[in-house]
RNA sequence: GUGGGCGUAGCUCAGCGGUAGAGCGCCGGACUGUGGCUCCGGAAGUCGCGGGUUCGAACCCCGUCGCCCACCCCA
């Protein structure tokens, strides 16, 4: 043996054992079908891409957690790259948009669900590779986009299960109208965006605090957090209910149109997407937030972020109407959003909120093989392996000669709820003895009625386990 | 990157200067055609790694690596 390596997977990586990948495939299934409901369609793109593609789209901190791919060759040595592993799924797909602009519909809606990486710290709920769950709707400027998105984003929450999510909005030309009304000029307004975000969280002094340190003098940094401080409702607020919000959001337009009324057009497009959302699955879900920035440099209109309590988000996602344009030159509006897949795994599974059918066991029914069984014995049981398999029940064999009650040990602890027994007696008689290892029963049965007989019962089991609502 | 905590059996952890422990898990038996429950027995650790102090270090000191939490940022 060689001496003991490290098993673990890298930081901020997992191995997803069985159950985890029941689980994943479980959320991704709800997710991938409530898109194609809303009429996107499909795309996968390579794990990584040339660096020049990334580099420059997420903004200063994006950069530096760009996963890049060193040269291989002569400048193997000199720490160059000239590929990176993708940092999200939207700068992809402006590559993909510009590559096959005559080749896609006029409104191009895609969903795509794969891992991206970044260079992060790892922390709760935070990896370096992790699944996103994207949906973007091209070509378009009107505010139904970005209420059909809302609205998909809702139904797959929803369909999860989660009833208490909040989906902040805001919008960047707002934020930029309102820090120009407070006198930051637009080179400032990133860096102060960075701080102001931090509202809800640290509160109205220490932004103060981090504004001086970046160079403001303490009133202009009060009439900052003044002017974003306004936001009506807390969002770490569990279960807000619809009427809340539609209020909360009609007070903070008001007081928008007084703060900012050179922004009236913006306004117009914020209202119009809150009103049109009540009418869909987003309805009661959706919250005006002026304080809400975003990290990433690319949006240039409505931005959003859903998010429940004891996580910091789920998903975000906005309006980038340029980014397309700096792969092909002229710009295509597009707007979009993305759900993290293990986000929603994080609090699923705190929540309890999988379904018992998840957890069932590796098989159906585990063929039993005699300890003394001779080469005609052995092939019986692949025999009747092969009949299970044939009304498409999962089918295990046993493999070793071992004492029954070990090889019944085997199924219990794997949840396998039938054990199949053939001995001599039953070989004789033709017939199998059917063990329940959950009823604590059994019966023999004819060898050729076998099949059904453990189909009926498994099927009566999962009716058990599945209601039908 | 900053601050705090933790690394001891497969897992969760106790021990905090005097020969390495428990629970759970694992293996075997009681049970030669029947899992779970019970009982009996067993295997298992250079106490993260390196150095120092000491008659003696899992324990104290220094360094180092790894992990966790908070900040930061985000999905």
């Amino acid at each position: 043996m060689a001496d003991k390596q490290s098993t673990k997977p890298p930081s901020g990586t997992r191995d997803f054992l069985p159950g985890d990948v029941r689980r994943r495939e479980y959320v991704i299934d709800v997710v991938r079908r409530v898109y194609e409901r809303y009429g996107f369609e499909p795309l996968e793109t390579p794990a990584f891409e040339n660096i020049d593609t990334l580099l420059g789209k997420y903004g200063e901190e994006g950069n530096k957690l760009i996963f890049k791919i060193l040269k291989r060759g002569e400048h193997e040595g000199t720490g160059e790259a000239d590929l990176a592993l993708r940092y999200d799924l939207t700068v992809p797909l402006a590559r993909v948009v510009a590559q096959y602009q005559n080749e896609l519909p006029k409104f191009f809606k895609r969903y795509q669900i794969q891992p991206v990486w970044r260079a992060d710290r790892p922390a709760r709920g935070r990896f370096r590779e992790f699944y996103q769950c994207d949906i973007d709707s091209m070509g378009s400027t009107s505010p139904i986009v970005d209420v059909e998105i809302l609205s998909a984003v809702s139904e797959v929450l929803v369909t999860l299960g989660f009833d208490d999510f909040t989906i902040r909005l805001n919008h960047r030309q707002l934020l930029a109208a309102l820090l120009e009304s407070v006198g930051v000029s637009a080179a400032g307004q990133s860096d102060t965006l960075v701080a102001l975000d931090k509202l809800d969280k640290t509160g109205p002094d220490a932004v103060i605090k981090d504004l001086e340190s970046r160079g403001f003098d303490h009133e202009k940094a009060s009439r900052c957090v003044n002017m974003f401080a306004s936001d009506a409702i807390r969002t770490t607020t569990r279960l807000p209910s619809p009427s809340v919000f539609a209020a909360a959001n009609m007070s903070q337009l008001s007081r928008l149109h007084q703060d900012v009324p050179e922004a009236s057009s913006i306004l117009d497009e914020v209202q119009a997407i809150l009103d049109m959302s009540a009418d869909t699955q987003a309805a009661g879900h959706v919250l005006l937030s002026r304080s809400l920035a975003r990290g990433l440099s690319y949006y240039t209109g409505a931005i959003m972020e859903v998010g429940v309590e004891g996580i910091g988000s789920l998903g975000g996602g906005g309006r980038y109407d340029n980014l397309i344009g700096m792969f092909l030159g002229r710009d295509v509006p597009a707007c979009g959003f993305s759900l993290g897949l293990e986000r929603i795994i994080v609090v699923m599974t705190e929540r309890n909120m999988f379904k018992d059918a998840l957890s069932l066991g590796s098989a159906d029914v585990l063929v039993t093989m005699w300890p003394d069984a001779d080469d005609a014995i052995r092939r019986d049981a692949l025999a009747l392996a092969s009949e299970l398999r044939a009304v498409d029940l999962r089918v295990d064999v046993y493999p070793e000669p071992d004492k029954l009650g070990k090889q019944l040990r085997y199924a219990s602890d794997r949840d396998v709820q039938f054990a199949v027994i053939v001995g001599g007696d039953e070989r004789a008689k033709k017939a199998v003895t059917i063990k329940d290892l959950v009823a604590s029963s059994q019966e023999t049965v004819a060898r050729e009625s076998a099949p059904q007989f453990i189909r009926e019962r498994v099927d009566a089991g999962q009716r058990t386990k599945n209601p039908e609502p």
